[in-house]
DNA sequence: CCGGATCGACGATATTTGTAGACGGACGAC
DNA sequence: GTCGTCCGTCTACAAATATCGTCGATCCGG
């Protein structure tokens, strides 16, 4: 089980990430003629994004016919998770609420994801550990990284 | 009114950031001892640290004597607020309900935050805009930051 | 079979980060 | 008054990023 550190991304990066994410799936051209329209990019920085973001195995590239297909190497909610644990790390203990309190206010939420979070407080442990399995079916909680 | 556009900081600049916020209020020497231990650091990186810190006004030096007494520019809570729009800038669509269910059971909560999340929940605007004023009696939100 | 359009791989450059040593001035010990 | 100390500023420099242009291999239309 190798645990892949998922290195950092960096503003770039997220950037193509999140094209990438709306498309599942998707040549270079698809993401370069988007990130044209949305960042001003040229077709070379796309490019040079994709295949770093392949070295760091975010993406992966199967080839197919003369060029590749593009998509996600782990669901887009899990890289995430993985900057929302930087961020957590680099708040001051005893800020998670406000923080929380601030994202949930900007944030959009369906019904759906109000009730979940309801329900995620209901069962938050008041100090213990919590071994709850998610209401959605996700695959097991990601172990929490401390940083040294 | 200039709104100042909180620069995102860097890694080793948060890391700076979370130490003075723990301080409150601190001399560099205060500083670059604790980063040190924390994180191996010569004085000179915590120094540099420090004064890239002020010019992007994330923190404030008031001179004293010989030396300078640094503080946060503005509450914590704030910066990681634009660090949290960041983040949920970089999120898909539809994706922030999955994001703060994993924040929430990653994070630990006292009763009362739970109380406050809750209290935000209820009254989260079901697909309108949220001009709630908070109830801790923060100051107003931080404006949201279209990226263009 | 030829020419043009593409594709991914590289190389190039400017800027930003991470990390740190060296320098000139203020200050207290002697 | 002189010396070593500590402070903040400057300069340095390697690594990482952000952004591109170009190049050889390929594939499609004619």
């Amino acid at each position: 089980m190798s645990r892949e550190a998922p290195e950092p991304l960096t503003a770039a990066e997220w950037k193509v990430m999140k094209i990438v994410w709306r498309l599942k799936s998707c040549a270079a051209r698809d993401v370069y003629e988007e990130a044209g329209v949305l960042h001003g990019w040229a077709p070379s920085t796309s490019k040079t994004l994709l295949r770093r973001l392949v070295d760091k195995s975010h993406l992966t590239a199967t080839a197919v016919g003369t060029s590749f297909l593009y998509r996600p190497a782990r669901p887009a909610w899990k890289s995430l998770a993985g900057a929302a644990d930087t961020l957590m790390g680099n708040t001051l203990e005893g800020l998670d609420g406000k923080l929380l309190a601030y994202m949930v206010t900007k944030s959009r939420l369906t019904p759906d994801d109000l009730a979940q979070l309801r329900s995620l407080l209901d069962q938050h442990p008041a100090g213990g550990d919590g071994e709850s399995s998610s209401a959605t079916g996700d695959p097991p909680g990601p172990r929490p990284e401390v940083l040294p």
